[in-house]
DNA sequence: TCTGGGGTCCTAGGACCC
DNA sequence: TCTGGGGTCCTAGGACCC
């Protein structure tokens, strides 16, 4: 990922990069299609069930914030903290629509452009700016286009790179602009907690923590060859992140290496036929999809999540490239049986696809 | 706090080949 | 006859992103 981009560094003078990244991207544009939602906090997620609800909440509002509600919280939670929040199901049609849109707006602007998700995108604006005060100035124009032609509003952050843009668009929220400069990267990110960095996750973070490293700045001063020991290639990231360095290039994603489906059962079960049943459906939308992409599996990896959160996958590479939904299914269903036991109810399962030719080619390939 | 769904990449061990 | 080293592919698990 990052790492492998890694290596190359620039000439003299340095890159510009912007990072734009949609305000609540899902409540925005929900409450876009309907304005009275606006005052009110709005909770896009899983459904609650009046608090038996299982998924947690994808986006919500700044209205829905003031009683603390946030994303990736678990849905319960958030209507224990807010019940008279609307909760609205994603209605992912509407917003890849509303996404593809503002992705052809931003694509006019740079050099090189990397789509993060459907509401995020790196701008590399090197040749396009002379300095920081044109690249804040194109930003503000960005900005207002996007206003102007969809009615939702963005944060942008400027920097020397990908990680101190995208660090820079977080800081000030909603709708504003932060500029940070290479010369001033390392002292931007220095109180900031280790999170806010890119790749640190919940994990690292208390692995961190536990080594008395809480901020950017503690990890700057800490002992390069121990986090490399500790963290591996991911050390030697972190290391050079602390500086505000970060090499990687803004790159257009490549095709994608996996098609996958999992469901999570609305109460944990035993029924094998249920079971199967979700199975095989899993499979048929793998199939649909597979099938207008044009494209061939060779692997096939199943997922299964008991009642007590173990999680385990299976998986098998065939000596052949296909797309047959029978065979999908079968050899599905192959791996995931012998970890149906009597004993354990089961919370999720999931199918995925991977290992891929494209079927234009399926006379040559074996 | 009782933890979704769709992805990517890294790690580490093992098989297998030369 | 107790044992190298490099390369590639496969598998399972895990961390991270939105």
């Amino acid at each position: 990922m990052v790492l492998q981009a890694q290596s190359r560094s620039r000439g003299i003078g340095g890159r510009v990069i912007l990072h734009v990244d949609m305000d609540q991207f899902y409540a925005a544009v929900e409450e876009r299609e309907r304005p009275e939602f606006k005052e009110k906090p709005v909770v896009v997620g899983a459904d609650p069930k009046d608090g038996r609800g299982r998924g947690v909440v994808s986006t919500c509002n700044y209205n829905a914030r003031k009683y603390g509600v946030k994303s990736g919280m678990p849905i319960t939670r958030a209507w224990k903290l807010c019940p008279d929040a609307i909760f609205l199901r994603p209605n992912y049609k509407l917003y890849i629509e509303t996404s593809n849109r503002i992705m052809i707006i931003l694509r006019q602007y740079p050099d090189k452009f990397e789509q993060w998700g459907l509401d995020e995108a790196f701008l590399d604006i090197t040749s396009k700016v002379r300095n920081f005060e044109e690249a804040e100035k194109l930003a503000i124009t960005i900005k207002r286009e996007i206003h102007n032609k969809e009615k939702l509003t963005c944060s942008i952050g400027v920097g020397p790179n990908k990680l101190v843009a995208k660090i820079a668009s977080d800081f000030k929220k909603p709708d504003g602009i932060t500029v940070v400069r290479q010369n001033e990267a390392k002292e931007f990110l220095a109180p900031l907690s280790v999170r806010k960095l890119l790749w640190v996750g919940k994990k690292t973070e208390r692995r961190l923590n536990e080594m008395g490293i809480k901020t950017v700045g503690d990890l700057a001063n800490f002992d390069t060859q121990i986090l490399k020991e500790k963290f591996g290639m991911m050390g030697s990231y972190y290391i050079l992140a602390a500086q505000g360095i970060d090499n990687s290039e803004v790159v257009e994603k490549t095709a994608v290496k996996s098609v996958s489906r999992e469901r999570t059962f609305e109460e944990d079960t035993s029924d094998i036929d249920m079971i199967l049943e979700t199975l095989n459906r899993l499979c048929r939308e793998i199939h649909e999809e597979l099938i207008e992409m044009k494209m061939l599996f060779k692997t096939v990896t199943i997922k299964i999540r008991y009642e007590n959160f173990e999680t385990h996958t299976h998986g098998k590479t065939l000596s052949f490239f296909t797309d047959d939904l029978q065979n999908l299914q079968k050899t599905s269903k192959e791996l995931l049986e012998p970890y149906l036991v009597r004993q354990k109810n089961v919370r999720l399962i999931g199918v995925r696809t991977s290992n891929f030719a494209s079927s234009s080619k399926q006379k040559t390939l074996l």
